[in-house]
DNA sequence: GCTTGATCTCAAGTTAACTTGAGGTTGCAT
DNA sequence: ATGCAACCTCAAGTTAACTTGAGATCAAGC
């Protein structure tokens, strides 16, 4: 097993740290492909770790499975994937990751100004007043932070 | 209503751009607490618009129902909010922020050295053989990208 | 050849966060 | 005083992402 080309189930789920049945699960999800041994056992690729990898990344991005799915189609299955392959799917990845991050620290600088002018208590504050005041006259801003 | 202190569901619903059924379930949760008229209707206060705001903030932050009843349970229903009561919730969601971030920017390094390197197709990667010649000879680390 | 841990399939359960639907009641404008 | 949108409750359904369990088979060391 250790120096095979195909690797089990269990081997795999000790290699990526996720469950065997979560596995079974991706491989349902067209996430990962197998091949079967006569006794009908499956065989994953080595290169499936780094397959398992991606989309535990993917997943603390924040994408669900079936964006993932999409993502990974760019990688063949049956093939080692290209330098290529790689670049192009960690380029969209990043891209994800650029976002997230702008969009958490937008959040972040609302925040700050909310803090900074004493929200909530004083009444002074725009954003305190428009939930207030101007929500008084009309169907006003829906979001207090956007 | 538009000048009452105590708003209906629909109106916190439209404020707030959550649909009634939700604001139904938070209660239920113990985010909201609400009055109720002579007819059964509820009536929330003015302040649980923010509270609703900040509910919405917390979840792209990415906590579940549960941890934002914690942080919210600092907010006494009661009384309207003072200046420490926010200030306290957001430095604690402030923290929040800044440790997704720095997670999200410690990925984007990682994926960053992997793209440079040519991963994957060229077996000169230190991940890449992490997870191959490494991984041959025993458990090995489990992750790739940690 | 036998034992034992690893696998297999398939169905059902789980948690989070809501939504939908049925059947009935309220509240407010005219 | 009446009509109708907005409410109410309660039960069940939904989606995502898995897990658990039952009952059976496989693979590999001794």
């Amino acid at each position: 097993m250790i120096q095979d080309r195909f690797i089990s189930i269990g081997y795999l789920a000790r290699r990526t740290g996720v469950a065997v049945s979560a596995i079974r699960f991706y491989e349902e999800k067209g996430l990962l492909t197998a091949l079967r041994t006569s006794g009908n056992q499956r065989r994953f690729l080595r290169s499936d770790i780094r397959r398992v990898s991606f989309v535990l990344i993917a997943q603390k991005l924040g994408l669900g499975l079936a964006e993932i799915e999409r993502e990974l189609s760019a990688l063949p299955q049956g093939r080692t994937p290209t330098l290529e392959d790689w670049e192009n799917i960690s380029l969209s990845m990043r891209e994800a990751i650029d976002a997230k991050i702008a969009l958490l620290e937008l959040t972040r600088r609302k925040l700050d100004e909310c803090i900074g002018c004493g929200c909530l208590s004083l009444g002074k504050c725009r954003l305190y007043n428009r939930d207030d005041e101007a929500g008084a006259q009309g169907p006003g801003p829906r979001f207090v932070l956007k």
